[in-house]
DNA sequence: CCTGTGATCGTCT
DNA sequence: GACGATCACAGGT
């Protein structure tokens, strides 16, 4: 048995995207091996207003319209970077937070702070904690430098999406319910 | 605990 | 020319 056959499948990633979203929760995410679980998602979909698919392919939001299991990293605000694994057909799932578990002191560096409920609490924060940037927009999540796990059974709470002003009437946000490391608490 | 605001720039209108 | 799938910090309750 390779550590491979422990990775989670490229099938994964294709399914209904909210399906992917609320199965991602409990899941094991590093970069290079610094990371953690992941404890927050949100699904966005191409006939979803809420979505940047929604007005149909663009340059940036191109890998949404790609093959399945890719990155697709954007720069929102001008300046922080937001990770999303795609799912094909203009559908990708956004990962809000994690509960970081494996390199915290070179995540603690990265951020600039201390403490373990500040690291990954949120779709920036995670990013600069990973070390993720637009350079790997496009590239597969199930390969190196990513590593993506199958978790345990785990307990999802669902509920609207944070921070958008369209499609609010859709509720994909997937949390681990009453988990410490969650951009915001459970409804 | 909560609400408000500035930062900062690529993307789309 | 307007607007974000955000964050950190300030100030009031």
């Amino acid at each position: 048995m390779t550590s491979q056959a422990m990775h989670l499948a490229a099938g994964f990633f294709e399914r209904p995207v909210e399906v992917v979203a609320a199965n991602l929760v409990g899941c094991s995410l590093t970069l290079d091996g610094v990371g953690g679980r992941i404890v927050e998602t949100e699904a966005y979909a191409a006939d979803d207003p809420a979505s940047h698919s929604f007005r149909g392919l663009t340059s940036r939001n191109a890998p949404m319209f790609g093959p399945a299991g890719r990155a697709y990293v954007y720069r929102i605000y001008g300046l922080h970077w937001c990770l999303n694994f795609t799912c094909g057909n203009g559908s990708a799932v956004l990962i809000r937070s994690l509960e970081p578990l494996a390199g915290n002191e070179i995540m603690a560096a990265r951020r600039g702070v201390a403490g373990p409920q500040n690291l990954c609490s949120g779709p920036g924060k995670l990013c600069q904690a990973l070390g993720v940037d637009g350079s790997l927009n496009g590239a597969s999540v199930l390969e190196q430098p990513f590593a993506l796990m199958p978790g345990v059974a785990h307990p999802v709470i669902v509920g609207p999406r944070i921070g958008i002003t369209r499609g609010r009437d859709t509720p994909w946000r997937f949390s681990h319910g009453g988990s410490p490391y969650l951009s915001r608490r459970s409804p």
